[in-house]
RNA sequence: GUGGGUGUAGCUCAGUUUGGUAGAGCCCCUGGUUGUGGCCCAGGACGUCGUGGGUUCAAGUCCCAUCACUCACCCCA
């Protein structure tokens, strides 16, 4: 038997409604905020990752799918999808139309990091993208955005953390100052830690280990050590999402894996999931257009995890069957003949119907409509195709009655819409 | 990449200690009811015991390897 790939799954039909009713809610909602769709390849090249994300970071030193797509070219499966929206407004010049750009995006993401819960190679994320405005308000607008969204959903349990990462200008002072702190706090840090000390200080921070938590206690926070800039930006955030009723967590110690960041940093964590806590994240990354080519142009953006976040609403209610209102079940050859064409006819119509070309007995049939919740049972032997009138038999109330087969399919539709069954 | 747990029927799991010809419940199929589902009763189908090797007269059980799932670390959505 041939197995999919580790750290792969397959979303059978008892989750992709709720996925689905996932993605209508986002697309809705972000619509309303001003958002259109952009649709991008999931392989680019190699060197787009290496420059945005970072060449330092665990995602570009372990974690991507490269291989070669010629002979001279190195290409990647996008492990995220920031750097491809950024690299078609560039390259697409969508700026030039209109600076001011908000785009949504769906689509898998892979990274080749060890398989747990909630954790995928292949894994989904919903992306919002604005580029253009250097102002506070958007940042807590997609916050705003985010929230609202998660409410749709009837989530419970969340909760927003934001930091601010500063700027080229605040930042560097900030990571001296933490380094020559961990500097003297070398021999009660984890080993994991020793090593993060030189390579990425401000990983330190976000360590879990107990020992490190409470050797960092009095670690300089950035928030300290923001330029005026960047502490006006970081306080007209906070009082926007205040004027929206968000409620936020300030956490000094939140750091974004991917370099890019500047400024605003989020995250939007359940308590229903175990370690993998985060189904939303983001934060605002301005210099990234200019980094890449492209000109000077604010940005901000976040990514939604579906797998999680799909994960989170069937916890709270599995999802809804799609159940057939009309089952049904022909008796003899000359009884199939007939239905197949009513069973199209009805299909048409929007009626959901479901047709079993078995041949087996009406106890059989009448069992498997029971088994697929048929809302009703159309029986059709050769005595009815004689008397020109079938039977409909609602399965719930077991209520049987005679339907003339001129003028069946309107009859059913009316029967149906009196059993709530929209059609 | 590192560590723990688990792989036996479609599903949930016994059986492994102490080697001796694979079990239960659910599900599925047929009948009891000539053309009426769920409940009940009777009967039936379904397994290379994750895979490959080794030890043995004999391996689901012991040994080695390997794969997968799972949880955690790392990191992130």
């Amino acid at each position: 038997m041939i197995q999919l790939i580790r750290g792969f799954k397959d979303i059978l039909p008892d989750e992709t409604e709720t996925w689905r009713h996932i993605e209508d809610t986002a697309i809705a909602l972000f619509q309303s905020f001003g958002f259109k769709e952009i649709r991008l390849p999931i392989v680019e090249k190699a060197e787009l990752f290496q420059r945005s994300i970072g060449e330092l970071t665990d995602i570009v030193e372990k974690e991507m799918y490269t291989f070669a797509g010629s002979k001279e070219e190195l290409i990647t499966l996008r492990p995220e999808a920031t750097a491809s929206v950024v690299r078609s407004y560039i390259q697409q010049k969508l700026y030039a139309k209109e600076p001011i750009q908000k785009l949504y995006t769906i689509g898998p993401m892979f990274r080749r990091e060890r398989p747990q819960k909630g954790r995928y190679r292949q894994f989904y994320q919903i992306n919002a993208e604005v580029f253009g405005i250097a102002s506070p308000y958007i940042d807590a607008q997609l916050i705003f955005m985010l929230w609202t969204f998660f409410e749709r959903l009837k989530i419970s349990g969340l909760t927003v953390q934001l930091n601010s990462l500063g700027c080229p200008a605040c930042r560097p002072t900030f990571k001296a100052a933490l380094s020559s702190f961990l500097a003297s706090k070398t021999e009660s840090l984890c080993k994991d830690c020793v090593r993060r000390q030189d390579k990425n200080p401000l990983r330190v921070l976000d360590c879990k280990v107990p020992s490190c938590q409470e050797a960092i206690g009095d670690a300089p926070s950035m928030t300290d050590y923001l330029c005026e800039d960047c502490a006006g930006h970081f306080n007209s955030v906070q009082s926007a999402l205040k004027q929206q009723g968000i409620p936020f967590e300030l956490t000094p110690r939140l750091v974004r894996g991917l370099d890019y960041y500047t400024r605003t940093a989020f995250e939007i964590q359940t308590n229903a999931l175990g370690a993998q806590n985060a189904i939303a994240g983001g934060g605002r990354y301005d210099m990234l257009v200019k980094m890449l080519d492209g000109p000077e142009q604010p940005a901000i953006g976040f990514a939604i995890g579906l797998d999680r976040l799909a994960a989170l609403v069937m916890q709270g209610h599995p999802q809804e069957e799609l159940a057939p209102d009309i089952f049904i079940a022909a008796l003899g050859e000359e009884s199939r003949e007939k239905t197949f064409e009513w069973s199209c006819a009805l299909s048409v119509e929007g009626i959901r119907t479901e047709i079993d070309f078995s041949g087996k007995s009406l106890k059989a049939l009448m069992k498997r409509a029971n088994r697929i919740n048929a809302a009703n049972v159309l029986i059709v032997g050769t005595q009815e195709i004689e008397d020109s009138a079938i039977v409909l038999r609602n399965m719930v109330t077991k209520e049987q009655v005679t339907v003339p087969i001129e003028g069946m399919v309107n009859y059913i539709k009316k029967y149906l819409t009196t059993q709530n069954r929209v059609v």
